[in-house]
DNA sequence: CTGTTTTAAGTGTATATACACAAATATGGA
DNA sequence: TCCATATTTGTGTATATACACTTAAAACAG
């Protein structure tokens, strides 16, 4: 990842504001699985580097991420970096063993998360 | 692992230190997959903690990192802990498939490690 | 409307992790 | 022997992670 200038846990969390646009502190951090409070630190490098905005919401508790011009960028300057990476590893690895053990993994954080 | 007093992560650099004997700080970085430099920090906090012990070897470069009695003592209050964790998760998760994905990890790691 | 409770977020502190760089010591060749 | 090189470690800095606690604001009960 260090030829797109950022790493794998930032394009990770870029990726996810894309994904759901504007969105509060909290709801990331569901949907990253994530501590808040961790997501409140990452963010604020995010923040940092001009890559997202963090502003009051209407709900004045509420803070909202929102992708800034230059994130958006740094996800397109990533992606195909994420994406040839991957390649790489699955073509060694196996794809289909790839894909096995990412589902092993969310079923065990599922898991572990919530003894249901 | 909680009520053992330290953490997964101590446990593991713990069990590494009482497996292989008094050994060097890059010996163990080895043995764990772990940066070298990681491994000085994490061995801080055990050492300010009693659990082991870390001195200058025959060469004066060398840190040699053994084990105390304290240490001793807190793997083995960890041990059972550790266990029932393991076999809670591995009860619900399934025994194979765990195998499975630790193998997976490994390799996994391995391939990283090295483009063989 | 007012006081309590619930919710969203941030801070203090601690551990875990690793890269770039620096310091100390050992080793080997001239 | 003496110096260049290799080896072993530590430090500065930065990110990632989470628990305990605090603060601010909304929601709600009476």
């Amino acid at each position: 990842m260090a030829p797109s200038g950022i790493k794998a846990t930032q394009f990770t969390m870029l990726g996810a504001v894309a994904l759901m646009g504007p969105a509060s502190v909290t709801r990331l951090a569901e949907h990253l699985a994530l501590d808040r409070t961790t997501l409140t630190r990452n963010l604020k490098v995010l923040a940092d580097q001009g890559l997202v905005d963090i502003s009051a919401g209407a709900d004045r508790r509420e803070r909202v991420v929102r992708l800034t011009a230059d994130g958006q960028a740094a996800i397109e300057r990533a992606t195909p970096v994420w994406h040839k990476a991957q390649d790489a590893l699955t073509a060694r690895f196996g794809e289909e063993r790839w894909r096995r053990m990412i589902e092993d993994m969310n079923d065990l954080g599922a898991l572990v998360d919530d003894p249901e």
